[in-house]
RNA sequence: GUGGCUGUAGCUCAGCUGGUAGAGUCCCGGAUUGUGAUUCCGGUUGUCGCGGGUUCGAGUCCCGUCGGCCACCCCA
């Protein structure tokens, strides 16, 4: 045997079992969005190095050393997978003057690509759902942004999220600010550690996202970005807070609250729990009012976020994700059984009706513990008998709980129809009302 | 990229201070020659992650390597 090939680390396989509960959640979240006017738009996958670099930030962690970066080797391009899709979307928008009509809402869900080591909640490929508000230049998206993931909360009954919120004001109010910060930082520099003092020169404001216990009070006592915005921008901040007030949802101010990308401006949040151990962030976004004009569009405020799929799903519970199940299980036996078995399930399914056809040929015994295995309601039998005279019997499936009874032997005596294949239907359709009533 | 823990059947795991690789589950056949539970009988599951070393002998000890998990870091 030669060595297997193995999936590349930090992407994962998603087999069915897995599969239907991310069918379920991205039907539910489509619905979702929907609801509140967002359409879908998909871009692709890869994209211009420069994107990103120009988007995101050349400072910053994901574009140093976290992206999937390449030379397409048949025309010197250098390509990147995307490790995040605002940029995208923003591109998409400016590429086909989407926003010449007006404001835009739109979403995406799809694969998104860092170079991490992996852990519980951080994958090299992982999904994102993301909302992107275009052209809005109000608080009043923002809160509508934070306000349906409340409901979206309250629709998957997650609880236990807090949602923290800051103000980073503009691109000139944070220059003012960071000299303070630059300033501060520096006369306490014998106490900063490695990280802060590398970012005191990259990216003096993330010094402020140091988890690092020794670093607290030094933080603590350093100047606020809060305090350093203008009217304008705290006239905003407060817009938004109005609104989620008004709405009874509960936030928190974090003035720490800084952003790993380098577009966000005013809003900035993030839901985090502490359900998922180290990576804690479900969701998060804010406002990138210059994004659009950096890529090289028109001017056009926007604002969104992204939710992390693998840990939405991590917090959802098993059960209130349903299985898919056939409704039919086509048991059959006998070469003639066998043939006439194709003809017999076209039939069922040109009703709507789902089945699966069994191969193989075992005792008929063991293909029906396979038809209950399998979840059907019905099994559908066929032998050499059935098939020459153009018929099959129809039987219903009773799912019994694994309790032993009080003799041992559990009455399984079902009604077992035998009909021309023409009337199949019906009276699959008739077992099949029977039991949806009795659960 | 750094650190800690970990790797035995498809899955969950046992395997003592080195001495012939095991259990449960799952799957298949039969008891039941055309029908689902339980039970019983029989059967298939393995380069013990990989490579090297020590030893008469390594799943077990040592070194390296790869994968997984968790944390740092980063973020969704």
């Amino acid at each position: 045997m030669s060595e297997p090939i193995r999936a590349i680390r930090g992407m994962n396989d998603i087999l069915p079992e897995e599969a239907e509960r991310w069918e379920a959640l991205e039907g539910l979240l489509r619905d979702w969005l929907r609801s509140y006017g967002y359409r879908n738009v998909r871009t692709p996958v890869l994209e211009h190095t420069a994107l990103f670099r120009r988007a995101i930030g050349e400072a910053t962690d994901i574009v140093e050393k976290e992206m999937y970066t390449f030379v397409d080797e048949l025309n010197q391009e250098s390509l990147t997978l995307r490790p995040e899709a605002t940029a995208s979307v923003a591109r998409a928008a400016v590429e086909h003057s989407l926003l010449y009509g007006g404001a835009q809402r739109l979403y995406y869900i799809g694969p998104m690509y860092r170079h991490e080591r992996p852990q519980k909640g951080r994958y090299r490929q992982f999904h994102q759902v993301g909302a992107e508000a275009l052209g809005f230049p109000g608080p009043d998206v923002d809160a509508e942004l934070l306000l349906m993931c409340a409901r979206l909360w309250d629709d998957l009954g997650l609880s236990g999220f807090r949602l923290q919120l800051n103000c980073l004001g503009s691109a000139a109010e944070r220059a003012v600010y960071r000299e303070s910060l630059v300033a501060y930082l520096q006369s306490h520099e014998s106490d900063l550690d490695e990280d802060s003092r590398r970012r005191l020169r990259s990216n003096p404001l993330r010094v402020l996202d140091s988890k690092n216990p020794a670093m607290q009070t030094l933080i603590a006592g350093a100047p606020r970005l809060l305090d350093a915005l203008g009217e304008e921008s705290l006239k905003h901040f407060e817009g938004v807070q109005a609104i989620l007030r008004d709405a009874g949802r509960q936030y928190e101010i974090n003035p720490r609250l800084v952003r790993g990308l380098d577009y966000y401006n005013l809003t900035v949040f993030e839901w985090v729990t502490d359900r998922l151990g180290a990576q804690g962030t479900v969701c998060a976004g804010g406002r990138y009012d210059t994004l659009i004009e950096q890529i090289g569009g028109k001017p056009a405020p926007a604002c969104g976020w992204a939710m992390g799929m693998e840990r939405l799903l991590a917090l959802i519970d098993v059960k209130s994700l349903q299985h898919d199940r056939p409704e039919v299980y086509l048991v059959n036996q006998g070469e003639l059984a066998g043939q006439f078995a194709f003809k017999v399930a076209e039939k069922i399914r040109a009703q709507r009706i789902s089945v699966i056809q069994h191969f193989g040929g075992e005792s008929f015994s063991s293909q029906m513990k396979k038809a209950e295995a399998s979840g059907a309601r019905v099994a559908v039998i066929i032998g050499d008998d059935e098939a020459s005279a153009g018929e099959a019997s129809v039987r219903g499936i009773v799912t019994v709980q694994r309790l032993p009874e009080p003799d041992g032997i559990i009455n399984r005596v079902r009604s077992q129809e035998r009909v021309k294949i023409d009337r199949l239907p019906e009276a699959i359709e008739k077992i099949l009302k029977g039991s949806a009533k009795q659960s």
